[in-house]
DNA sequence: CTCGCGAATATGTCTATACATATTGAACCG
DNA sequence: CGGTTCAATATGTATAGACATATTCGCGAG
């Protein structure tokens, strides 16, 4: 059984998504909504204050409910755990750590030394593998300050991904995605020639204020793209 | 003034962001925030409805309410019009449109027999400029079916992109997001060397179901960042 | 000791009502 | 004709109560 205040809001945003109900187009009010569907003005209340919340439509004293312009930016972007984007696309998925060391921040880094604070760092470097192939180069450097378990943690057994999520659950992200030529040392763990055109992906993530870690991934650029959707998908 | 459900939502929003209360962390039953606030227990459901809808709670009847885990991924990714991006930099925009015309979809290119359906197209290739340096190369194509007046806009008065905005508004949209290398003729308007990572985002977008307009926009890679984030921020 | 059942609990939904508040449009007055 | 006031309107917030529903816990029977 749906619930009716979401078969009401369920209604109306098709109203919107399907065009029927242009931008600009001005809703039945609450009393006639609630005359429409026989229920109280509460029920009509949550539905469209959720379709306010989710930006659908805009809501204005006296003058009424409005079908809101879609912004172009602020889409929703998915930026999978690349194992399980690997194992979903139906290849094996392996990761080969290439390094991995205990160090204290270089101090001529400001990047790393806000991300080290007190204590050391882990640096690791590995290689993503989906079927045999390389996929990406992850480099990432772990606090100590924030996450001291890493020191002791086996990240061939699991990669640094995944152990992270597992123990480290954080409050904040920032991700950036850019384009770079491979340089000569990427370019021959990614089996690509020197140059070739690769998107990076790179994200630091805090909790509660501190820093945890940051990770930038390399991916071959015809081997991955990125995309984000805004519409009817729900 | 702030509303009490409001209050109830940032206070416990602030728990959890901190650190407070971790990821598992049980949260108050609604009786007993009720109590706590002295308020009804219908605001409080507000309060607790909306941080689940938010994804900061995980609720179960019978057990309780608990903070949820985040997920890595979903991001909000903003994808700014170009024109303002350029202007908030400080830099002044122009765009020059390169080459216009009208055509019919190339009967082997699948994708474009979909954008025209039963019309003609409108084929656009334009060069953003930053400062007088090449910003990005853009090239369009948008559906006469969806969007006649297309056929006597003046792009070059006004860019596709802003022309579109203020002329179609769209429900849905999907963007792409990957890095290639600058074949010679792009390399050239850009003035970078040939093979020169860039970044390729590929945006359609539609009305109704019905497609409106599809855009490549190459970004040299250095000159250019997207930025998502997940985090405090409202 | 285990299984099944019922009671307790926490959330989920909905109603009817009340008052607050922003905004608009129209009536009124200078 | 222009500006001010005021009432109508639509949303915003909140209450108290009611019943529904999923899940867990504990108790008692086998």
């Amino acid at each position: 059984m749906i619930p009716l205040h979401q078969r009401i809001r369920d209604e109306i945003e098709g109203l919107i998504r399907s065009g029927a109900w242009a931008p600009g187009h001005r809703a039945p009010s609450e009393t006639e909504l609630m005359a429409q569907y026989g229920c109280s003005r509460m029920t009509v209340n949550k539905a469209m204050s959720a379709l306010a919340e989710a930006g659908l439509i805009v809501r204005r004293r006296r003058a009424g409910s409005f079908v809101a312009r879609p912004r172009v930016h602020s889409t929703v972007l998915d930026i999978p755990d690349i194992q399980a984007e690997i194992t979903a696309r139906g290849e094996t998925y392996g990761f080969v750590l290439l390094a991995a060391e205990r160090r204290p921040a270089d101090p001529d880094d400001g990047d790393e030394v806000e991300l080290a604070g007190e204590g050391d760092l882990v640096a690791l470097r590995g290689l993503h593998v989906a079927g045999g192939r390389p996929f990406a180069l992850e480099d990432r450097l772990i606090s100590l300050a924030a996450v001291p378990e890493a020191a002791a943690a086996d990240f061939a057994a699991e990669p640094p991904g995944a152990w992270l999520l597992h123990h480290v659950p954080w409050t904040e992200a920032e991700s950036r995605i850019s384009a770079i030529g491979a340089e000569p040392a990427v370019a021959e763990l990614l089996a690509l020639d020197v140059g070739a055109a690769l998107l990076a992906v790179e994200r630091r993530t805090w909790r509660a204020g501190e820093p945890v870690t940051r990770v930038r991934q390399l991916f071959p650029g015809e081997a991955y793209d990125l995309i984000a959707r805004f519409g009817p998908a729900r």
